[in-house]
DNA sequence: CGAGATTCATGTGAAGTATACCTTTAGGCTTAA
DNA sequence: AAGCCTAAAGGTATACTTCACATGAATCTCGTA
């Protein structure tokens, strides 16, 4: 009875609460602003690569650097929508498609990415049992059904090509040859600037035409940026001062990333809001960050396959006490424990040590291949997870795997 | 004492295996003429 | 006889295993000063 109560009082008290949004979306990662500021020079040279496409020709393929959080792929949706508006208008046929690398089981196979491209132009490939050949035919065939321009964009494709080679780039410039009437230009967006060094020359050159940097943003240039959002996102005064500079500065210690900035101050309004606060805190902020990392590892780690889950688990339960840095064999004899008490099969160490590489690469650990000398060889591992937030996965992995 | 050989514990590459799934094909059954 | 369904055959991608070899500095060995 009381609870029913206390329930009633709480959605009264909810309802009659002044929220401090006015409008959250306008925070959210997939928000795209009309005016995006501190990117006029990559605005225009991009929108001056792919304006040839209005006139029937195909643009040059452009390739783009830049550091996450600085603005790379909000500009190239945001360039792309303006242009297939445009196009629509003028009845140019144009098609334009987003694809992330980095997402696994998305696109991180030669196979699975041109599946998931003709999935893109609506033609669904199984997942395993045709030759790749066929897939390219398949892809091939749908888009060159009729006259018109594709623009690919390949966001984070340092992350495929690592793991799988550049020879699916070398394919895809390929591509143009084997069309009649269609043509397909491609934007490459990587992460690392060094990327391209180290590709085929050949590919370097026909993909490469044009190259577009993304500088980190500032301090201030974060600042502003979040100042423009946070306007429309919060109700007048629901802000302390000092809290967006806070933000910035947090945000530009991570190599200015504005998405972390952006992230940052969205989840500490939550944060405020929940508490019953009226107004967004330096505090707030604190506790945004590390919920925010909590989340992000969570994510990572729930989409990840039993068994690197059971490999990560293992590397806590080593670290929780330990607290300095641990070694593959070590890692892998609690692993096999693990297994034996979840009743998983276990993996061989061949297999862990890779699947360590892959937690490695996602950021969850810090891995270093040394040699002790007449000690061998191993891989030290350190946690790059705060140690406040270790608890919290810790038991949120437990239940995943029991 | 120092140069070279040895050694350890694991990294790493290549090739093989198991599994899941695809298309094609052949056989058998049904159906319509 | 033509059409349709099903099961087997033949093929592929992927995750994993097996085998074999590579690594690289601490330690050992042994010739030499």
């Amino acid at each position: 009875m009381g609870t029913q109560l206390d329930l009633n009082n709480y959605f009264e008290s909810y309802l009659k609460k002044e929220p401090l949004f006015r409008n959250k979306k306008v925070l959210q990662i997939n928000y795209t602003p009309d005016d995006i500021p501190h990117r006029v020079n990559q605005i225009n040279s991009l929108a001056a690569v792919l304006a040839p496409t209005l006139r029937k020709e195909k643009p040059s393929n452009v390739f783009i650097y830049g550091k996450t959080g600085t603005g790379k792929t909000l500009v190239v949706q945001h360039i792309l929508e303006k242009l297939l508006e445009m196009a629509r208008n003028k009845q140019i046929p144009l098609k334009t498609i987003y694809l992330n690398c980095k997402l696994k089981k998305i696109a991180d196979t030669e196979y699975r990415l041109i599946a998931e491209l003709a999935k893109a132009m609506g033609r669904e490939v199984p997942p395993t049992g045709l030759p790749t050949d066929e897939v390219y035919n398949i892809f091939i065939k749908i888009i060159d059904q009729k006259e018109q321009i594709l623009v690919l964009v390949l966001d984070e494709i340092d992350r495929l090509v690592e793991k799988t080679g550049d020879e699916i780039l070398y394919n895809l410039t390929r591509l143009n040859s084997h069309l009649q009437k269609a043509e397909i230009s491609f934007i490459g967006i990587s992460n690392d600037v060094r990327f391209i060094e180290n590709i085929d020359p050949r590919v370097k050159s026909s993909l490469s035409e044009e190259e577009l940097i993304f500088p980190p943003y500032n301090a201030e240039e974060l600042r502003d940026i979040l100042k423009k959002r946070s306007t429309i996102a919060f109700k007048e005064g629901a802000v302390l001062d000092g809290v967006l500079e806070k933000c910035a500065a947090y945000a530009a210690r991570e190599h200015g990333d504005a998405r972390r900035a952006l992230d940052l101050l969205r989840v500490a309004g939550e944060v405020a809001e929940r508490s019953d606060a009226d107004k967004v805190t330096q505090e707030h902020i604190d506790k945004a960050e590390e919920r925010i990392e909590k989340d992000r590892v969570l994510e990572i780690i729930i989409t990840q396959p039993k068994q690197s889950q059971c490999v990560f688990y293992a590397i806590l339960l080593k670290l929780e006490n330990t607290d300095q840095k641990i070694e593959t064999g070590e890692v892998y004899e609690t692993y096999k424990d693990i297994c034996i008490q979840t009743g998983l099969a276990p993996l061989t160490q061949r297999r862990v040590s890779d699947l360590l590489s892959e937690l490695d690469m996602l950021g969850l650990i810090n891995g270093k291949v040394i040699s002790k000398g007449r000690y061998g060889r191993t891989r030290e591992i350190y946690l790059t997870i705060p140690k406040d937030i270790l608890d919290k996965i810790k038991t949120k992995l437990k239940e995943e795997l029991l």
